[in-house]
DNA sequence: TGTAGTGTATTATACGGGTAATACACATCG
DNA sequence: CGATGTGTATTACCCGTATAATACACTACA
């Protein structure tokens, strides 16, 4: 377990973003196990009730479910985890789109930069 | 003056990328007087004391200047303007690189959801 | 059986960021 | 001269977040 916080955005949220990251590329897998409450917050240092608070949201989402008092496991629906990943990708690209054609940035400077910076990034092992 | 507001950053930071789109697609140019912190605070509908802390902030970045108690203008620094461009484009494209490839998203589906959003947005006039 | 670990809920507190309210000094201008 | 508009500074308040401290019901398991 290995997350890294900024101080922008709350913790819960930040959390919540890392478990969705990690369904998306597959690293969590449908019926798998995570962390109780308690565990991830020694993981990672932060408050029980932080914990539970991304947790519970991630419930309402459907991503997790809780069964008696078990550890929550990640979710079976396969429409679900499918839609993770593609929510993810949609709101990096809208909000890329947004920022680059406020300033009116053409299209091809735009891939230009994408795939210089994409690979340059690849080569620093930043993944 | 249009613009919209998010509720999840500070108005002031938002006040502040304002600007540096303005400048950066041109719409302000280099010793153009601009609103003093009351007019903008009027226009916006935004506290005066929010107004002048954007103002606070792009001036010691140096992107206006304030000479007695004038209306600031637009700094004429060629470079600082040049550079307002480029530190938008590359954080936007640092942050997307980053989102994408923290869900391993191959490059070519990456190039070709940006062009795709990118027509399509341009097309219904999002500009 | 009983202990430890689970999810869940409630209440209180502290802190910081953002905003609001107000005041002051100065200069321009009618 | 006085009023208005400018930049600037200080103080105070609101609210979301994070944390802390408990409490309770349930269950797996030694």
């Amino acid at each position: 377990m290995n997350v890294k916080f900024n101080n922008r955005d709350p913790v819960y949220v930040q959390v919540i973003r890392h478990f969705k990251e990690q369904i998306a590329k597959g690293v969590l897998e449908p019926g798998q196990e995570i962390p109780s409450r308690r565990e991830l917050a020694n993981q990672l240092k932060i408050n029980p009730n932080t914990a539970q608070r991304a947790y519970k949201e991630m419930e309402e989402q459907g991503l997790i479910y809780t069964e008696g008092n078990l550890p929550s496991k990640i979710t079976k629906d396969e429409l679900v985890l499918k839609g993770v990943r593609k929510e993810l990708i949609m709101e990096a690209v809208e909000t890329f789109i947004y920022s680059v054609q406020s300033i009116q940035v053409p299209l091809e400077e735009v891939l230009d930069l994408v795939t210089e910076k994409y690979q340059k990034s690849q080569e620093e092992g930043n993944v």
